[in-house]
DNA sequence: CTCCGAAGTAACTAGTTGGTTACTTCGGAG
DNA sequence: CTCCGAAGTAACCAACTAGTTACTTCGGAG
């Protein structure tokens, strides 16, 4: 069990290498696939301070998880659309959500790996507001705006198309490796990137069209 | 290495509950995660045989994964649009692809899994074009014959549509855990899965819309 | 009934790994 | 400079696991 003491800066300095590097080790390889030593040897610490600050392996995984969830949310809190047209806001939802997992594969990877373990690790944290996405509120205003001023229909599940947002933007980073093989395109260029937000965009306001 | 001569009857059938006991435990365990016993001990067979037939774990878990993308081929090349009004033919292959996932989270698991390997095994397979989706033909198709009659706009990236139309149906199954956990909704009932359909039949076709 | 390959059993090997113990060394605060 | 907690080192343990070996038993074809 890890010391609720106060910790020094070096101690958040090193805790905070740890959780980085098994961000890094857990994404590539999984939760049972990683392997404690290579996530030591990663953080420029050794096992011994790993499991002072974590206590075990499966402990350091959902703080890993929690912390990724944490981040996505940070960065969600300083997407203002409020003052955007709803078409304009609209758009900014659905390519900053593709574009976030575009630039986080290993959070999507921890989603996979998470579900694998049917939720049982996210079930156990204690902070679940905390990963709950504020992109469904602003959807809900976003939606409602748009419905007001005529430019979205009226009839729309906010849930539903939160849902088809992260979708569009979660699948292809998640498949990447097996859409690669298969159809022998790099879907992670900038080029390909830029096709897939201009239809994921086009396709969600083509649905809310009234 | 396995045997290359013909198996008989007997031993066809011992392989195939190998086959279908390492898809359950692949599928809920991870290809690091499974354990060897335990395939065995769930095909009703023991490691001498399993060895004998698939002469390593990762050969197994190619051979799972090819007979995962058979499976679907299989179900996919029995789909028959062609006779279909575009619309009509368009929401098929949307619900198709939807309900394939939601039947089949085994697929979906083993998808994600080899995206965590980087499709290292799956590059390893000699029958790479088994693993091509007729859906993407049909798809073409379908666009075609839906510009023609002025159903469908005319320029239409079909291996974006594609893209989305398979993330559409995936990326719930992919996360139902993950998602229940923080939304307290289970996704896979037939409520749910009914309406997901039709969301995502509709997104599809507002896309489209000429 | 016989025969032979399939199938099963059990012990084994060699290596791996999460986690622990018992120290020594380091680095920053006073 | 001293002190003490942080950090590191190295060996260790116990359990686990993929894969192998050396058999025995089973079951179907002839």
């Amino acid at each position: 069990m890890t010391s609720s003491a106060p910790l020094s800066a070096r101690a958040v300095a090193t805790r905070q290498r740890i959780l980085d590097a098994a961000l890094v080790e857990f994404a590539a390889k999984g939760l049972a696939g990683a392997r404690v030593d290579e996530i030591a040897a990663r953080a420029g610490t050794n096992k011994r301070m790993l499991y002072a600050y974590f206590g075990a392996k499966e402990a350091l995984w959902l703080t890993a998880l929690e912390a990724a969830y944490a981040a996505k949310r940070a960065e969600e809190e300083d997407l203002d659309v409020a003052h955007l047209p709803p078409r304009a806001a609209m758009a900014r939802l659905v390519a900053f959500n593709l574009r976030y997992t575009a630039r986080h594969p290993e959070f999507v990877a921890l989603l996979n790996q998470e579900n694998l373990h049917q939720a049982v690790y996210l079930r156990r944290s204690l902070d679940v507001p905390a990963l709950y996405s504020p992109l469904t509120d602003m959807l809900r205003d976003v939606l409602a705006r748009g419905a007001e001023q005529g430019q979205f229909r009226a009839d729309v599940d906010a849930l539903q198309l939160y849902l088809s947002i992260v979708a569009l933007g979660h699948f292809t980073v998640a498949n990447r490796h097996t859409l690669s093989a298969i159809f022998g395109q790099d879907l992670g260029s900038e080029a390909a990137l830029a096709a897939r937000e201009a239809h994921a965009v086009e396709m969600v306001l083509g649905y809310l069209r009234p």
